[in-house]
DNA sequence: TGTACATCAGTGAACGCGCGTTCACTGATGTAC
DNA sequence: TGTACATCAGTGAACGCGCGTTCACTGATGTAC
């Protein structure tokens, strides 16, 4: 009666493969990643993902889709009763750090442009989505604060930043003890850091 | 009498090896690697590299190391002559973004640690150095402009956002593209960026 | 409510392939005397 | 200078393996009447 038995029918397969995904490329990178071990750790037969995905590069382009939607809905959250520009900027900052934190998998794959089919329609919508949301941001930053802010610069920037950030988040306790150095909590240094772009944005 | 007919011994494998891989990875992608292909683009047996490099890790991580040497390299001839601390730090920002862009390969390795033996004394020995080279320049911008400048976060939030910078150079162009923006010249970027991360430094 | 049939989701066997590693070998180089 | 021998560098055949993809199939689900 309950989920005892396996059903024939998985329920919501493409799911569960995305997340057997992410969690292997979170485990080995994407270098680890293999077709067979996904639906190994789905529990289910390796020719069934190609009913829906196609074939890997599929997969791996629904995963990185998937990552830069739960960026969207993070960014949308972050920002969420905030007017202030600079206060949302922040925000959203560390929406990227988190949600890159929090979906290591997903993160992996977002920017491995070898790898994935990133002219995919639903992808390309969902990876500028997130870069036009940042745009918006720095375009009020713009309004509020100096006039003559290049927009795109300083939306580069920002995401150069962050993302340097979030990628090397992992290894940071790494080489702090190689250098017997102590490093200073994630959260602050996003903070430091938004903080010294915004005043960098405004002084120009 | 020259090197018309290919010698039996190569003369040195281990360089032309590391070569093909950085080709290779530039090429592909660190998922594009295979040790039989960069065998044949060094015009060797596909058994060769093992005597050299034992297993593929090691030769992996013999570039990355390459890499690392390379770029504490371009950090000494970048501040040669610059007696002030900003300007190092500003030489060394550029260094390493022009490091990431003239040998993509090493880059795609050097922070790979799946992939690498990243414990091994010649790749420490050249990783490390190169962050403590960054923490020195900001030691040196500590004294000349704030006593209390946290040195580890502020190396940390630089290396970061040049790291980010040059993760992402190469794709600029194509986000440009899909949003109907430009994009500002690297170089300049990099200015803008160090010129805000000093401000943000001395400001505190 | 019940039956027939189409559609969909997952199976498992089969394929051919490129891979990393090993191993006995051979060709070239260097060194001892 | 010449010879013997050790060492080193690269070969090519062989191995077993995991991979992606294909294909005819079967089990489950949904729909028309």
């Amino acid at each position: 009666m309950s989920g005892e038995t396996p059903a024939y029918h998985h329920g919501d397969l493409p799911t569960a493969l995305r997340a057997a995904t992410a969690e292997l490329i979170a485990e080995r990178g994407p270098t680890g990643f293999s077709l067979r071990e996904v639906a190994r750790r789905a529990g289910v037969s390796h020719a069934a993902p190609a009913h829906h995905f196609g074939d890997s590069r599929g997969l791996l382009t629904s995963v990185a889709t998937e990552g830069f939607v739960q960026l969207n809905i993070a960014f949308a959250e972050a920002v969420e009763g905030l007017t202030d520009p600079v206060e949302r900027l922040n925000a959203c900052g560390k929406a990227y750090v988190s949600t890159a934190v929090n979906y290591p998998g997903h993160f992996g794959v977002m920017c491995a442009d070898e790898i994935i089919n990133n002219d995919e329609p639903e992808f390309v919508e969902a990876s500028v989505g997130a870069y036009l949301h940042l745009l918006g941001i720095m375009a009020d930053i713009r309004d509020a604060l100096n006039p003559e802010l290049d927009i795109e610069a300083a939306a580069t920037m920002t995401w150069s930043a962050v993302h340097g950030l979030a990628t090397l988040a992992p290894g940071l306790d790494s080489v702090a003890e190689k250098t017997d150095t102590k490093t200073a909590p994630l959260h602050d240094l996003i903070d430091q850091f938004t903080g010294m772009m915004i005043s960098g944005f405004a002084a120009r």
